[in-house]
DNA sequence: CATTGATCATAC
DNA sequence: GTATGATCAATG
């Protein structure tokens, strides 16, 4: 079998997620007997916990991917009238420290998007939750064009975090990969290589895929 | 109005 | 704090 071939059960996943194409949101919570939050103002990740429950995803939060058997990472993903990405996709944590041995290849963020099922679910803020209509789901694994174009900016981004510039990344560097805070606020710190090589205290970051490669991803 | 930086809920 | 799930909202 091809490398990137789809197993048996790889493949009852992503029809198990198609089948849900078509459904709302309140449709679907109500099937699994949970509430809709009114806004995601303050559940923001209501939406692809649900997925995740409807899906049989193993719940935690473990750094690995939702279905770490089937090699699967599941995302959901906001769409617009216009069915472009209203959101960027937070992948994973960046490692700030202790990371000088870390390539591509052995990355999480390269392993947890070797192989993604992408659920498009309608965004516009002005459609109440319970009425957003859940998209067809459809599974992609990276062209060797596309995952070059993540490793040149995942290297760089590490290349700054390593020479301890991580202070100077802004969410305008990388064409697809983008470096931004990730934490519950501004009060959250965590350790990392300063300018002079010492250790500072920073807050933490993660990798998110920028917009226009999203959208990218959905016209294939 | 798109983007960058900030934030919310939860588990451990 | 780390890591899961992400979207909010101030800013240019």
């Amino acid at each position: 079998m091809e490398f990137n071939e789809i197993t048996e059960a790889q493949d009852r996943l992503v029809q198990k997620s198609r089948a849900l194409a078509g459904l709302s949101l309140g449709e679907l919570a109500d099937t699994l007997q949970l509430n809709v939050p009114s806004s995601l103002k303050r559940e923001k990740g209501w939406v692809g916990m649900l997925i995740e429950t409807a899906l049989g995803a193993t719940a935690g939060s473990k750094p690995q991917q939702d279905f770490p058997e089937l090699g699967i990472e599941l995302k959901t993903i906001p769409l617009s009238f216009d069915n472009l990405p209203l959101e960027t996709t937070y992948v994973c944590y960046a490692p700030l420290m202790g990371n000088h041995s870390i390539t591509w290849e052995t990355s999480n963020i390269r392993n947890k998007l070797q192989r993604v099922l992408w659920l498009p679910i309608q965004g516009e803020r002005e459609i109440p939750v319970n009425e957003r209509l859940i998209g067809t789901a459809f599974l992609w694994q990276p062209s060797a064009e596309q995952e070059q174009r993540m490793k040149v900016d995942w290297e760089e981004l590490m290349d700054m975090i390593c020479l301890g510039r991580v202070e100077q990344i802004t969410a305008s560097i990388g064409e697809v990969i983008q470096l931004r805070p990730k934490a519950a606020n501004g009060k959250a710190l965590t350790s990392a290589i300063g300018e002079d090589g010492a250790v500072i205290k920073t807050r933490p970051r993660g990798f998110y895929l920028r917009k226009s490669f999203t959208a990218e991803i959905l016209c294939v």
